[in-house]
DNA sequence: TTGTAAGCGTTATCAC
DNA sequence: GTGATAACGCTTACAA
């Protein structure tokens, strides 16, 4: 910069102006100082503009690991969004550990981040690490793993919203005896997910029937097991919908191994759209996580609290509306023709409980 | 940092000093300041730091995009190997768009990265935005999309050996008419992992039968259609080495629809190592592409040329060693003593052609 | 519309 | 072993 004033004949706050494009700078002097930068290639110094404004273009991501189909994801979605802002990304890994979550932290506060997205490691029980970040007056948006309660910005699935509409759809496709593969009970996910499912249910007048709920913990062989204890009731279901993939998966294959037709003997779907549940033959219906679009919804969020810039923001939570997916596994009736398009965007449903 | 110094009634200096374990430092004072730095909470400002030392503690990645199963785990291993060396990772997409990949490079060198790793754009044929990179001095890797030639660092996967060993393995169960499902030979990959199969059979000695050999997109279905051509051969392959995956699964399941049993008829392995091979029945024999030592290594080779610091570094190429994971779909011998286990670390074959 | 000068938080240099 | 000071590259009152 300095290179540019002395070449010029101008004052390094004229060059800083024309470059940032300041309002009282004349069209004529910002051309000649942008056509200079261009010709001596000049990079701005983003640390040192940082370092002098207080505040970085950097968000900070820590996630629990930057494996399988779902964080990836969401992680696409936040690099997107805030690029689009003008936005860059630091990006750690807590792998699933309170104290790397903690030490992350630090390292983001330390590189002067404009707001941090977090989605909380399996071990983090104790949430004070955050109070610092408060304390400091840094942006937070919490998603999927998020903590509780409506004193926190937080974007999530809504997962009973996903049960629902799966269940729904089974009972659009004339089935009356829907099993449930459910997960563990303990885990928000798979509770709101068998809500759904049992909302579904009430909704159509069907009974709630326990005998039709089964439990695991939602992997490949433990679907084909359901599936063999559900096809020796006394009345087997006509449809299954599991709480997950793999389950839905092994309930697939078990059903073939026994000679059944799917979905025609009975429909299954599943959640969480893996990527194997468009191969398999059939395909299989799921629910889509809308991953990117968290990402999106999570930045969005984050952006209005950067721009909010410390006047009191009141802390919001959203819930994503889930994208129900019909394949084969499910799809018994003839095709009908198609309705309204549905909205792409992330929407906002309402506060969480 | 003045804080500190005020209350101790010392100079920032010694506070700097303190911090930062400079070794003309008392160790009584270090013990003070340090205390007092929990008591107060101090955050270093890497920002200040990496301004007033001309070098941050940051890294910059550019991929395509972090979708699917290769690039997210190479991000893994490089953040992972990263932030163990003290760095940390900004991330950028270049949606396979070379302005953007341009742009990417402009805002990792203004955010005054210490070095940059880099997987191509497919949009991107002329490399002269790398130039700026290097004329400013700053360390560069490529991985797995790389710049051709030996004066640029990277790191790759070895196709051909991991066509070779693949091929190999098929011969070891018996199979004398392997086929080959090929991709488009004017990808590397696709080219080497050809040559790797070409390799195998003529050292066992099998004549190199074109009949044997089809090429496709690689896509599930041309897998499928791939099989039946092959099936229908006067004298059918008793196995088939797929160039990719999603071509196996393809033959997998058009070899079952035929009535073969896989792998006693006609055993089948893939390439890829994608999360479903092993969910599949059988699983599919496949070849792991060594995602995670991918980004340790380029990490390993970047921070190398960072600390070599400036001074002559000649470039290198890496090659990192295929892992070939047998399973059922090729598995046609009764199981054998387990040889002594294979290194896992990344490996360094050779200069590249 | 432009210039002057101070300062963001750290560290390297040089002196003591 | 410690301190004073300048400097990293940029922005922004304030003044002109």
């Amino acid at each position: 910069m300095a290179d540019l004033a002395r070449e010029l004949g101008v004052s390094m706050t004229t060059i800083s102006r024309a470059l940032s494009d300041h309002h009282s700078i004349g069209p004529a002097m910002k051309q000649k100082v942008l056509k200079l930068a261009k010709k001596y290639n000049y990079q701005p110094n983003r640390l040192a503009s940082a370092l002098r404004k207080g505040k970085s273009q950097l968000l900070g991501i820590v996630v629990p690991y930057i494996e399988g189909r779902f964080f990836p994801s969401v992680v696409h979605g936040i690099e997107t969004a805030a690029s689009r802002a003008g936005y860059n990304v630091i990006i750690c890994q807590s792998n699933e550990d309170v104290a790397q979550e903690r030490r992350n932290l630090d390292i983001l506060l330390s590189a002067q981040v404009a707001g941090i997205l977090v989605s909380l490691s399996r071990t983090t029980h104790d949430f004070r690490h955050f109070e610092k970040v408060r304390s400091r007056g840094l942006p937070l948006v919490f998603f999927d793993r998020i903590v509780e309660g409506d004193n926190v910005n937080a974007v999530v699935l809504d997962d009973q919203e996903g049960g629902y509409v799966s269940t729904r759809h089974l009972l659009n496709q004339g089935c009356r005896r829907i099993a449930h593969l459910a997960g563990p009970q303990h885990l928000n996910i798979y509770k709101n997910r068998r809500q759904g499912y049992l909302d579904a249910l009430r909704e159509a007048g069907l009974p709630e029937d326990e005998s039709l709920i089964l439990y695991s913990d939602m992997a490949q062989d433990q679907g084909a097991e359901g599936m063999r204890q559900l096809l020796a009731l006394p009345s087997a279901p006509d449809a299954v919908f599991a709480a997950g993939d793999y389950c839905a998966l092994g309930a697939l294959q078990e059903a073939h191994r026994q000679g059944l037709r799917v979905p025609e003997d009975v429909a299954i779907a599943g959640f969480s759209n893996e990527t194997f549940t468009v191969i398999t033959q059939p395909p299989i219906t799921t629910i889509d996580q809308r991953c990117e679009e968290m990402g999106q919804a999570a930045v969005r969020l984050l952006l209005e609290i950067i721009e909010a810039d410390g006047r009191p923001f009141t802390p919001r939570q959203v819930a994503l509306r889930p994208e129900l997916l019909v394949r084969g596994s499910s799809d018994r009736l003839p095709a009908v023709p198609a309705g309204p398009l549905r909205d792409p965007s992330a929407k906002f449903i309402g506060t969480l409980a």
